[in-house]
DNA sequence: GCAAAAGTGTTTTAGTTACACCCATGG
DNA sequence: CCATGGGTGTAACTAAAACACTTTTGC
């Protein structure tokens, strides 16, 4: 039995018009089973190598690892009829690249929109589709927008990276608020220059913790960690 | 190379004495390697079956398939030396029994405590508390008690069962107010019969659905549902 | 000055925790 | 009738969404 790894490498883009995207890296297969069809990166496991050492290896061909802020096991699709031939069980992964850093990529690789996927190879598209759900799982309750924006940023710009992430309007005004409660975001000092169109301009801020942390573990059902607000109130009458 | 299937099937088990406790299946091992120690059931996976048909299928030799009452994956373990020999990977799940169900487990077959695991088979120790890490986070946001409890149960059962899981004490009163509120729980209609220490008798209820949903999907940045409160309230003055 | 964008102050709303109190049963 | 456990009513608290308003820039 053969065990691959694949990644959907996931960034949110701009593009040359309309508001910035979330993509995926796509690979256009030249081997026969689906030849032509997208495909996500990867490839066989190797002896010596754990399944995400194995992809981080496989990604170096297409993009620089130092440009992944964060990797992820996704979940392991094993239907024996998923590739034709031989079996192949695949350990997928969530790979994410933060906006801004622009890879260079091989020929036949591109960044194709979520929401728009091409035909792709196998259950390659299904995989892609699974990842941006984790990821827009784990913005809510974790640090992992550190992951999606680049090192220093406005909160608009920020905002902008969580709605295309997520797929609906953000309130900057409630993005900056909620981040900083949670203490993830801190002030550079600097700030970033108006547009033509003038304007306030922005403060630059950066995340404060590189590795993902979650924020937002309980969302009910709370440990009781605080002892009690008022101690002993009750009056002891004779 | 080999892949395997393991399971963490969790229960929460009432002992004799003291307060029910959240156990893990665990199986003596009677080969070689490690031998002695306990593991987690599983085994090869088999050409004509994906993961989890594989794990489902491997279980039925220890516990009643019809007994689960949920089954998913957690996670691929892929160290080269996490077994010594050939190299073998595993896909490891997570099991539910419900509270109250005793399958005939075989002879070489125990239930342990999470909190007090023995020296176990090569990783099956960390995949096991990864289990329960799922599990606890999964109470929390999910509807994912009703592969805890039996059928019917008394929000006190129910407060045990989720206090058990979760490591700490949970009140009744708000559990009931939250599984409620969030349409959860249902009335049977009957009562159960009080100790004989007297007490009011409990009402009996049930969970409402019973496949797994997410019932607090947004911690926050919740998607702008609702249309605006108030319909235009800004007066016109001019 | 005015439009545009950024940022802050304040109100509203929601959901949960905390806690007092009432209810029904066994002895 | 009282101890025991079950259940409800309600206040307190926290966190986020909504929105009004101020600040700072380009033109």
């Amino acid at each position: 039995m053969v065990h691959e790894v694949l990644a959907a490498v996931l960034q949110v883009r701009y593009a040359t018009s309309g508001p910035p995207t979330l993509r995926v890296l796509l690979w256009r297969r030249a081997l026969d089973p689906h030849i032509g069809r997208w495909s996500l990166p990867g490839g066989r496991l190797r002896p010596d190598e754990d399944v995400e050492a194995s992809i981080r290896r496989q990604l170096a061909e297409k993009v620089d690892v130092k440009q992944l802020s964060h990797v992820e096991q996704l979940a392991v699709f094993s239907a024996p009829d998923r590739v034709p031939g031989p079996r192949v069980v695949a350990t997928a992964f969530l790979g994410l690249v933060p906006t801004g850093v622009d890879p260079e990529v091989p020929e036949d690789t591109a960044w194709h929109e979520l929401d728009a996927l091409p035909r792709t190879a196998f259950d390659h598209g299904a995989i892609a589709l699974r990842a941006r759900d984790r990821l827009r799982a784990k913005l809510c309750y974790t640090n992992l927008g550190f992951a999606l924006a680049p090192k220093e940023f406005t909160v608009s710009t920020l905002r902008d990276l969580y709605s295309a992430a997520l797929g609906y309007r953000v309130s900057a005004t409630n993005l900056q608020r909620v981040l900083s409660r949670r203490g993830l975001l801190a002030p550079t000092g600097g700030t970033a220059v108006p547009g033509r169109a003038g304007g306030r301009p922005a403060a630059l801020y950066s995340f404060t913790g590189k590795g993902i942390q979650v924020t937002d573990p309980f969302a009910v059902f709370r440990p009781p960690a605080r002892p009690p607000r008022r101690p002993a109130r009750r009056a002891a009458p004779s």
